[in-house]
DNA sequence: TGCGAATATTCGGATAATCGAATATACTAA
DNA sequence: TTAGTATATTCGATTATCCGAATATTCGCA
């Protein structure tokens, strides 16, 4: 139950693309649009994301006229990034060699 | 690259199993076959998400004898997990919500 | 009113994840 | 060697995820 719960947070965080929004909003609040910028993803891309994140609850969203502006409901998953960086840094040569083994099976996107 | 790095680490943890698996870890080494009477799952089934946490350097392992011993490769992921339950908690309410929504998307398992 | 910008949703095809069944491998002990 | 236990791998079917293209929706403004 509680690991149902903690696996759909995972999943949610389980793509580059909704990994680079989170750390996007760990700015502050931001609109849709300037994250697609700064993304230089599809808009509607984007948008399936963002929905993603949106149904487990960890953004928030605000309508302002045209725009939707989105944050991060809260900043413990900032720290959970943290941590991952950590685990990152402290696994770096046999991360690396991982990620190679990770792309080799599925090569070409 | 950081980011494909961090989705994979994600994704492996994006499931009840795996999630369960990492927890009993926590304690220390243990076994395929007591992690398996502990979670009363398929031999082969343990079998393919203990692969899956391995490629990703999540857990170590040793054979000894007839047996393979498995344990937590780096700690800082039980703290991941414990930034969770702490998420959770300060959500509980629109976790369980959120919960349902996911689960009424996909029934019955 | 009608147009354009910002965002969301739906659709279809491609790829990936999941499971149990069957099978393979490795080791122990008789 | 043979039998039995522990673990891993392969296979095929089912379901889920992902993307871009197309389409909707919502709002502001001329």
């Amino acid at each position: 139950m509680l690991r149902e719960y903690k696996a759909s947070i995972f999943q949610a965080l389980a793509h580059p693309t909704r990994i680079a929004i989170v750390e996007v909003l760990r700015e502050g609040e931001v609109s849709a649009r300037a994250i697609q910028d700064r993304l230089g993803i599809e808009q509607a891309n984007l948008s399936q994301h963002l929905a993603i994140l949106r149904s487990r609850q960890i953004v928030a969203h605000r309508k302002e006229g045209n725009q939707v502006f989105y944050s991060l409901r809260h900043r413990v998953l900032g720290k959970v990034l943290d941590l991952m960086r950590q685990y990152f840094q402290a696994n770096l040569a046999d991360a690396a060699q991982m990620l190679d083994e990770v792309r080799a099976e599925r090569p070409a996107r």
